[in-house]
DNA sequence: TCAATAAGTCAGAAAAATATGACCACCAAC
DNA sequence: GTTGGTGGTCATATTTTTCTGACTTATTGA
């Protein structure tokens, strides 16, 4: 599922639109790593065995879309961009904290 | 995606198998409609629109491996089936709410 | 000027998810 | 003993997602 909106079920279930940011292959992935660093394109391809510029390409855009990632040009040494959590990101990691406690519980 | 195990990504990313477990076209309004009501299949058949026998089979199945369903046979007037929320199933309504916040904010 | 790194795009192929329509088994009422 | 409700399964078709490989633009270093 990569992000067609369904203004229908979009209105009945508020959470939906959160779920759908998250679906596909790589965005949990994608947003883990951003936790822990910046994302670098090329960088990712390497680290995440199985990926395509492709899927990572959309994924990205799509996580930006959502307000969860901001891109930034770095204009440094290697010229080169950088992907990083925006706040509402931020403010997604003590969620997604409970919900690996509840699956710990069981 | 029907939930198919990748037990590389799985370990790396705890929160990674709650997503998949709410992925899929059907499940985060099944759960949701689980919230208010026990479920019944020729209900929800009815009640959401465009909705089919096996996508449903499938997602309610995948919800009760999951542990936030369970099916229970009513030997009553009518003898059906109906699926109800787990505690665990229970627990994660918090968490939803709160990802309805972290949207309603921005 | 040539090659390499970085970050992509694009068209088409393959794989996975979802939908369709036919069919099945159980029970109860008529 | 046939009809109707309930809760499905199965094989197949369609749609959506994901992958592959070729190509692109910009910057940098030799």
């Amino acid at each position: 599922m990569t992000t067609n909106s369904n203004s229908a079920t979009d209105e009945i279930c508020p959470a939906h639109a959160l779920l759908k940011t998250f679906s596909g292959k790589w965005k949990p992935e994608l947003f883990r790593s951003a936790v822990s660093a910046p994302l670098r394109f090329n960088s990712l391809l390497k680290q995440l065995p199985g990926a395509n510029k492709q899927s990572l390409s959309v994924a990205l855009k799509e996580l930006e879309e959502a307000g969860i990632l901001s891109k930034l040009t770095v204009k440094l040494k290697p010229l080169h961009i950088e992907y990083h959590l925006t706040d509402k990101g931020q403010q997604l990691i003590p969620i997604f904290e409970q919900l690996e406690l509840l699956q710990h519980k069981r």
